[in-house]
DNA sequence: AGTAAAAAAACGAACGATCGTTATATTTTT
DNA sequence: AAAAATATAACGATCGTTCGTTTTTTTACT
């Protein structure tokens, strides 16, 4: 699996992202035109996640995030209604993007450690060339309103759902271990989460998100793949 | 080793704690008698801990702080010389915390394996007796200054070193494999976080502390012990 | 032991700055 | 000319912080 046809999918489709973006929040968008609604939208949220994963969504200002994207503070409120509802349109869209993008490419893979390798990789390759809304998904998550929050909360446990139950697959067929698959899937998600987090430390040790991937589907692997008992081995030959 | 023996640890030297916080920070603290610095110290941080915790501390104001700590916004300027200056103590009393009680807690044990898994209990259980400093501290590393921020990420780094040598040792003692340390400890780092990030998770899925240590310690034990050569697996498909 | 002066600590109103948001005016596009 | 989009200025609310005053505690002295 290649990064690069990751980053073309997502790049060739970000005006269709915006597209969808755009229409599925035309209630609260006073914009009528479409080219000009993307084309905006674009400006406000790049600078938005790009404020907020600096200092805080809460501590960026109106007027900073006027300066950064281009418009005027006036013309911000035709794109959104409130601060608050900004950032639960960027937070929905990101995680929305997240389990298409991942239900997607492994859907129809039959062999469990394909499908959780495929898995592994698409996360990873997602959060590296998406990182900005990833790391902006997760740190703002607790100033989202009661609902907004209880609707995010539950997306990220569907997506760890979607371990749990190739996990579960694998154990049926045979191939995997018998761990606790919560545990094992909860781990996973933990590591991707570690490579968008801490990309800063990774940076620095030049680890390149394909280094990082093969090593995080190595551990996994070796903990699930059936093995023979060593000791029963070992015993074997004396 | 048992959680109960840390909890006490640490809950019997809380006043200790305080008395050392407010002697190191006593430059910028204007009060005098140290049972009152101490008593007040005590109600502010536990108030701005909570009130950080639970929405940001950027979003926290100095008179939310003064209703929940029961000291009035004056007053609470007595205690620390400006916002960002209540931030910075916070944080470096929690990572000093963190990496004097885990060197002390592995210093001396000579066996690489005992002391790695020791090493993790600390880790773990003391991120579970002082939850909201470690949850604290991560979430509000971004929002220091400059300064503040690269000693905050130098202790950090600090405190994976010392799985680093942990795992260093034990490979030159030849009973850990011979893999990227880096990796792995950075690994163990990102699943000791998962405990304190995610601390939600695991409540509402009923598994205790001690069962979380015990999988952790197994899946790097697994990972790291010395084994027969298996094949090598077929990456084909990748 | 009692009390007045001094020191320490807490208070709370008020400062200017900045916040999110809106109404109106202006510019751009149709 | 009409509609759409943007800009500007201003609103009240709230922010971090300060400062003069009041309350509490300690000290000093009879």
């Amino acid at each position: 699996m290649d990064i690069d046809a990751l980053k073309d999918l997502v790049s060739v489709s970000k005006k269709d992202m915006y597209r969808n973006f755009f229409h599925r929040h035309k209630k609260q968008i006073r914009i009528k035109k479409e080219h000009v609604a993307v084309r905006n939208l674009i400006k406000i949220t790049e600078a938005t996640l790009m404020l907020s994963n600096r200092k805080g969504f809460s501590a960026m200002s109106m007027r900073d995030l006027s300066a950064a994207s281009g418009l005027s503070t006036g013309a911000l409120y035709s794109y959104f209604s409130s601060k608050d509802d900004l950032l639960d349109m960027i937070q929905q869209e990101s995680l929305r993007v997240a389990i298409r993008v991942l239900s997607a490419r492994i859907d129809g893979i039959r062999d469990p450690q394909l499908k959780l390798a495929q898995a592994i990789y698409t996360h990873l390759y997602l959060s590296e060339v998406m990182h900005p809304w990833f790391y902006f998904s997760f740190m703002e998550t607790k100033n989202l309103k009661k609902r907004a929050r209880r609707k995010a909360i539950e997306i990220e446990l569907r997506i760890e759902k979607i371990f749990i139950d190739i996990i579960a697959e694998g154990q049926e067929a045979g191939v995997f271990r018998d761990v606790d698959k919560e545990m094992v899937a909860g781990m996973i998600k933990a590591l991707l989460q570690d490579w968008y987090l801490k990309k800063w430390k990774y940076g620095q040790r030049r680890i390149p998100v394909e280094a990082y991937a093969e090593f995080l589907a190595g551990v996994v692997e070796s903990y699930l793949r059936v093995t023979v008992k060593t000791e029963q081995v070992d015993k074997s030959w004396v």
